[in-house]
DNA sequence: ATTAAACGCTTGCATATTGCAAGTAAAAAA
DNA sequence: TTTTTTACTTGCAATATGCAAGCGTTTAAT
């Protein structure tokens, strides 16, 4: 097993473990779990706010929101830009790297049409 | 939220429930975590023994294997078939349903060696 | 200006999952 | 026949998840 980042003095959540120099693993330390694609495939549909994400119909824990933001923020794939003009609030939207990901949810939402049946994508074909 | 499958009476691990219809979601009912992916990642590099999974750097834990390697023929990703002639031991392979997973895997595996610095694809470039 | 509602979280806590180490039975090799 | 390998299972501590409630700030309504 390979660590990057900083010593074992302090293991933070900011710390980098990754578990092999695989990009397939190091993509699923960012993106490996139930919901974290989820909040990437609302992103891509366009939706920017906490509200947004927390209105989906799988229904996310709002402390799991909190923490994956979190992450995507941390790994810069998503960024915080002024929601209105004017206002205090903010919005989230996907970097260049964040965006990126496209291909791979169209994939993950292609699978699922595909091979389970009873699915609806409400992603756009593109 | 939506639900398939039977009754609330006997809630095993194999009652299937479904998140909401959306594919992507789905998709990660299956696949979401950070160790069932390494696994397809493992059939699609042409490796077909536990043991195999086992000795990828990553490290899975041998508990966990099983349960993924389970839940992955119980969605009928992957199948069993005789390891060798005349043997009784027997070899994980993917039926269709999974390689079709290659083109999600193979995007990952890009997106990784991209956008994190320091990786290498061990997946060959196809 | 004042009040009310919405927003974006955080906290507490019960339950579920994970990861580690050890153990085990069957199959294969020696 | 004995030993080693394989493919798991089990026990358990640590971590993560999911639910509900709460809370300070921002925005909307009056």
């Amino acid at each position: 097993m390979l660590w990057d980042g900083v010593g074992m003095e302090k293991l933070e959540k900011t710390s980098i473990v990754r578990r092999s120099p695989c990009p397939v693993a190091c993509a699923l330390d960012i993106l490996g779990d139930r919901w974290t694609l989820l909040v990437v495939r609302d992103l891509l549909l366009g939706r920017t706010r906490f509200k947004d994400f927390e209105a989906s119909p799988e229904g996310i824990p709002t402390n799991i929101l909190s923490e994956r933001l979190a992450r995507l923020l941390r790994h810069k794939v998503v960024e915080q830009v002024p929601a209105g003009e004017g206002g205090k609030r903010m919005a989230y939207i996907l970097t260049p790297k964040g965006k990126a990901l496209g291909q791979l949810v169209r994939d993950m939402r292609d699978w699922g049409s595909k091979w389970e049946k009873g699915t609806r994508a409400a992603l756009t074909p593109a």
